[in-house]
DNA sequence: TTAAAAACACACCAAAAGGTCAGCTTTTTG
DNA sequence: CAAAAAGCTGACCTTTTGGTGTGTTTTTAA
């Protein structure tokens, strides 16, 4: 298989393009119009083909919402930073709430997939969230047990904070028309991720007593 | 008009009854399946009357999402709990954030069908927000400021702070189902309640530097 | 008590949408 | 270069669903 530099479009799959491009506008349709509201002919015009083409890729809808789910969850899994004992509270947090951010603003869109499945009731998601996600959390629950015995942060409930820095650092993601139609902006700008990484890194270390 | 004490379902008008139960059950599922997802029989049959009735009352699909949005305004509005100057910044954050949080779990509903309309695009409420929500935010912000120049608080930015406050209490209406499964809990309890409030409250007066 | 207004509900319709099929074209492979 | 595999697509079918029309029952008001 000649590995072709140059233009790296043209080693890829046939199937590879296409997939791609029908889970990418089949994204942006599940988050505009949710899983009945989006149409497998607004998914295909959106991806530029006829209809019985994306039904050839995925034998139904239902197939391409899992398709688009599964791609979430993967990008959750490699974005989420990691609380790592040896970091000590102040780094770990910082390292972790910076991740959190840079997900939510270079992938809005997974973020927002993801919000609507819970929110309807995570129907699609259990298994992800009753195994996956709760030894997740209890793992760093932990770890952010241990510094708060041994006296290095303020003694707060851990899963709780878990849930403050998830909920805050996501909403910038989850509510983005909201807070640009706020802040009176079309879209937001390089130093808006800066900004809101200091705010929300000073502000929760010093709600966990790490910093004057 | 005689007012009937003993069965207050007598005076009630049938008309406001029937809206009543219609609106209750198309939030529902309107949350649980979206707009496009909910159908008009759904909401007919979970409010116990046949569909032609559901229509007489509302003309349309359309009519009933609007009624619903209304409502739902109505709540946040007459919910969210007010930040006045005269309180300073403890006691205002205090109020404020236990007003967000009882808002929280006494109607996730509302916060649901709310949220879902800001991630799909705010499509029926970009008046609501453009308007009102930003000159709130902006009202609220100068209060902030007023208390920050004094040296009353710490030197934050303050639309980052309602941001914060707002999406770390809302979590806990929008994401419950998440919430739920990870602390291995079917419903929220009681002092859930409290231990939030209690939690947030001191997190957050912590990070505005109002609590040692 | 009775006539008008409001509420109710069955049956039906047209449009939309998911999905299939059969045949055609392009790409791959031996 | 030919056959097989993969990709592509218009036409079609079926189910779902929003919405209507018409006639009946219940409530209200005089």
């Amino acid at each position: 298989m000649k590995n072709n530099i140059i233009t790296n479009n043209k080693p890829k799959k046939i199937r590879a393009i296409s997939v791609a491009k029908i889970l990418s506008a089949a994204q942006d349709e599940f988050i505009l119009q949710g899983y009945k509201g989006a149409t497998v002919q607004a998914i295909a015009d959106n991806a530029d083909m006829p209809k019985a083409n994306v039904l050839y890729y995925f034998k139904n809808k239902e197939n391409i919402y899992h398709a688009v789910l599964e791609q979430t969850l993967n990008m959750w899994d490699e974005g989420i930073g990691d609380i790592l004992l040896e970091d000590g509270p102040k780094v770990a947090i910082e390292k972790f709430v910076k991740a959190k951010i840079t997900m939510s603003f270079t992938n809005p869109k997974a973020s927002k997939i993801y919000a609507m499945e819970i929110i309807q009731g995570a129907q699609h998601l259990q298994d992800f969230t009753r195994t996956y996600l709760h030894q997740w959390v209890q793992k760093k629950a932990k770890i952010f047990q241990y510094w708060i015995d041994k006296g290095q942060m303020q003694p707060i409930d851990p899963v709780s904070l878990i849930f403050l820095i998830w909920s805050s650092t996501q909403h910038y993601a989850d509510f983005d028309n909201q807070i640009l139609t706020i802040m009176n902006r079309a879209e937001y700008k390089e130093d808006d991720i800066d900004n809101v990484t200091n705010f929300l890194t000073d502000f929760i270390l010093r709600g966990c007593g790490l910093k004057k």
